[in-house]
DNA sequence: TGCACAAATGATAACGCTTGCATAACGAAG
DNA sequence: CTTCGTTATGCAAGCGTTATCATTTGTGCA
């Protein structure tokens, strides 16, 4: 309204509308506790006045900030978008704000970004992927906020957790590969326990089903295409030429499909390729990749259930919820 | 420390520190203010106690919640992810938290994602794209916050904006279009005053280069790769073929490129395609796709900075910033 | 008409911090 | 050893709500 006078304050419309200050705030807050004829003219003067009560105050008072910080590696090429958008939705309809924090993949940043969630007093962390430094698990553990780890299953969550079992999508991989009569894989995998875990499963399941060697490139980040090119290259190089690719993104396995069109070779018939995400593009591809699917909005949708079952006094029912994943055959292998 | 008792407050710090809960305060958000000996003293208390200021408080009286809202369309699929990444990371350094807000395609929820943020006492708001309602643009200009709209360069913004024109950039495809020898362009642009604006642009200067017809097809969001299928099929049935086609996006355009391979038309030569965005993949696909580069991670951080000045009260200074864009040929046109 | 009980409202004390003003401690000059 | 100018600290009044408890108003029924 008036600049110079600031916001309306909740005593301002109570005035106004001749009644209690605290009956405005009930108004906002449980509005069937007030009588019809005075939330009417309640909301008149409100909305004359333009007033929306302070969250910050109110906040100070319930120790409900009714803020939750959501925590996620990077934005761009990354798997996580289609969680992140169910969760900030869902929370939206629960009366939740999200707060965003780009953790990246220093645990410096991740500490710097819960200290300043920490400070706002947020309801909740949603952590994308589970927090590997010990000392940031204990302190979360200690700061009276629930915590929902997401896209991995730990041993034991520092709270609750959603998401699947990379070991075990490790394991179906092997299966698979083996099922269709590949013998010589070549696993991709950036470094990091996510990846780590689903290339375990891989090779405990390889070697479990008494299936031959087994090749490994560890690089940086997989998300990208363009990785792909160094990464076929030093494949190109190795002794022994893999017969398939297990990729740890939908992205990578198209740029390895690419490549080894150019390089004359035919895919799957030369060299298959498993991708990991089934982005929308990896079906539309020719050919179009075979993968992995993970269900992120439902992640998301599970992760702020959880989180709000708990942030509502709910401390029991399931702390650890499993979506699965689901192998999507394509042409690619 | 003790869940019963919630978290520790200043007062707790103070006391334990010897000092009154002033010294603590200034301690943590002015400390040059405090000798080194009791600022010594204090850092070791609140260290054992694992106290945080309680910004929702602090806030309350500087009437500064250090906050700030980023409201964009969507996540999964958007252009947007590279600027949102620079917005939040340059915030950060500068001591401001983001709340994220998806604001989807639809008024409504734009004004119930305004409406919280408001309730939270943002100090700003970075809109993505330009906010096209007049009742939110004038609820917003009465707010008392500083808006920074992006993505697109208004007339008049609510307050400042940083992006580039969406009208210069069609006219600048019309004249590379021309230039390249092509005489029936398609336009495949998405409903939107941004996708408008670039229309409108392109035909402009194709009319004025007296250059022939053009044809166009609206679709719903031409972000997608999938939706390429059902446009290129529309668009075989059109009575004259276009020999290039322009698109929102570079997924839309590799979408373009498939269908054509499919279709046995060769890209360039029987049909030539220009994406927009210059997302990485567009670089490293077969052709590599022709396309218009938008810098979102340097609007980002203009955007952050123009809004920290503002709400710093440099209220002079440019408010509007063009940071342009650029044509990146390749091969598919 | 009066009474009991429910529904609606009001008064007021927190919530945890910041900041202007007042006071105390400390050096450097005189 | 004063005196004065810094530099460090303390006091206390808010900031804008909500929640508890008390009080008033309304309603159905004897």
């Amino acid at each position: 309204m008036n600049k110079i006078a600031g916001q309306p304050r909740i005593e301002e419309v109570a005035r106004r509308a001749g009644v209690s200050s605290a009956t405005v705030s009930r108004f906002f807050s449980r509005r069937d506790l007030v009588s019809d004829k005075t939330a009417e003219r309640i909301k008149k003067v409100a909305d004359e006045l333009g007033y929306r009560p302070n969250r910050l105050a109110g906040s100070l008072v319930t120790k409900r900030s009714r803020l939750v910080a959501l925590l996620v590696p990077a934005l761009t090429d990354s798997p996580f978008n289609a969680m992140i958008e169910a969760i900030v939705d869902a929370l939206g309809e629960r009366g939740y704000t999200a707060m965003l924090g780009l953790t990246g993949n220093r645990d410096e940043t991740m500490d710097r970004v819960i200290d300043t969630a920490l400070g706002l007093r947020v309801d909740g962390i949603i952590v994308t992927g589970v927090i590997a430094d010990t000392a940031t698990r204990d302190a979360l553990r200690s700061a009276n906020v629930t915590v929902v780890e997401t896209w991995g299953l730990p041993e034991k969550p520092i709270d609750c957790a959603v998401g699947f079992s990379h070991h075990e999508m490790g394991r179906m991989t092997a299966r698979f590969v083996h099922r269709r009569g590949y013998e010589r894989p070549l696993i991709v995998a950036a470094r990091g326990s996510r990846a780590g875990a689903r290339r375990d499963g891989f090779l405990a399941e390889w070697s479990k089903l008494g299936a031959g060697e087994s090749e490994e490139i560890e690089v940086e980040i997989p998300y990208g295409f363009g990785q792909a090119r160094s990464v076929f290259r030093q494949m190109r190089s190795l002794e022994t030429q893999p017969d398939v690719v297990v990729c740890g993104s939908d992205a990578f396995a198209m740029g390895i499909v690419v490549e080894a069109g150019r390089a004359g070779l035919s895919v799957p018939d030369d060299l298959a390729v498993v991708g990991l995400g089934n982005q929308p593009i990896a079906g539309d591809m020719r050919p179009s990749i075979t993968t992995i699917a993970i269900d992120g909005g439902r992640i998301g949708q599970e992760a702020a259930k959880l989180f709000h079952d708990r942030a509502e006094g709910n401390e029991d029912g399931q702390h650890i919820i499993d979506v699965g994943f689901q192998l999507i055959e394509r042409e690619s292998a």
